[in-house]
DNA sequence: TCTAAAAGAGACCGCACGGTCTCATTCCCT
DNA sequence: AGGGAATGAGACCGTGCGGTCTCTTTTAGA
């Protein structure tokens, strides 16, 4: 790797975390200069504009963030524990300084950002993908109650973890995350989960 | 009332608009120029600060959306099915344009605006704090179930409303709303009625 | 109708913003 | 070691920002 690439993905990380607390408005290029310690010059080499900066800031933030809500689901087969360990880990653990990059990309995106708007419902997007697809595996095997439409039980799980995500940081309090955890996990356990049937798989 | 008054009243909620829309950084005091015909000087001489526009603006998107979410509420005896009417209220009608003021102002509140962080606090806690005691009144009256913690209620609620609403919007999709209505009235029902208990009140 | 106060227009301020481009320094390959 | 390319510093640009303050116009009450 050139010294170029390391310091590009230096400007990358940096900017991720102010983007991410600041949002895109809030966020001047002077401050990403003090945090990389480099001047405009160093940062326009990399980059045709603020926005483009903002993109792959995102891309970052939001590749961090799903790698520690993910983690360890691919070593579980059961699909309802591999979604209670997805919700364990959005919960109990901090995807990225500064909260949820979706939950704080999506007012950003909303007006008069459309790369920002595009990549952010790209991201969620693939969540949802994620989620639907293990409950459908889950059905497959009989693990997974066939009732639940597998796009609703995604609506479910994203909407509570970032409504969650929203009121913790409004009201300062993590108590709201691991109730949430613990709601969402029951509902996994004695709803979700299809009780009784043979697991195939 | 003066004429003045009626001016100050239009700045809110022309502000309340844009800033809803914009976010506080997002919103110069160019376009609410713009939305009122109003130059600077009118504008300064009812606010001292483009800060205290926007916590005026906050206060007004807030009691709006608020009114809308719990219209008819009141004239409900039943907790649950008040309950229910703000569910219906709050997925089924629109609030206040440009979305929820307390999801879109939670992420200009993060950083470095106390002001507008204590109002969408202050929000969340009157919002909170009447779905406490619905439930409260509910379990009194025998309507709904002793189980259930009134706060992990509340936090369910409006947990799942907000994150409904952030992902309508970035998948630009209604029916996540309508959905999240669904699971919520079935809940209600379900769950938290306390069924073939006697209703005291 | 008159007049003082209220209300608003408009010119101005200093500073900050994102972006451009030349020059200086560093890197890295031969 | 040398030299060309890559990398980054720094000066500059035009424009926009929130805010200030004087002057003009409008309001509203006697």
């Amino acid at each position: 790797m050139r010294k170029g690439e390391v310091t590009r993905q230096h400007i990358i990380e940096e900017a991720a975390a102010l983007f991410n607390r600041r949002g895109y408005a809030g966020c001047a290029l002077r401050e990403i200069m003090e945090a990389t310690g480099l001047e405009k010059g160093g940062i326009y080499r990399h980059f045709n504009s603020k926005e483009e900066i903002a993109a792959e800031a995102f891309d970052y933030a939001w590749g961090q963030a799903f790698a520690v809500r993910t983690r360890g689901m691919d070593e579980i087969d059961d699909a309802v524990d591999k979604l209670r360990r997805h919700v364990a880990n959005f919960t109990e653990k901090t995807g990225f300084p500064g909260g949820c990059p979706v939950l704080n990309t999506s007012t950003d995106a909303d007006d008069g950002n459309p790369v920002l708007r595009e990549r952010v419902r790209g991201a969620v997007k693939r969540w949802r993908a994620m989620i639907v697809g293990i409950v459908e595996q889950g059905q497959a095997a009989g693990s997974v109650r066939e009732t639940f439409d597998p796009q609703e039980v995604a609506t479910r799980i994203i909407g509570a973890l970032e409504g969650a995500v929203m009121l913790a940081r409004i009201e300062r309090n993590q108590a709201v995350l691991h109730s949430t955890h613990a709601l969402l996990d029951s509902w996994l356990l004695s709803e979700v989960r299809a009780s009784g049937k043979v697991r195939r798989g």
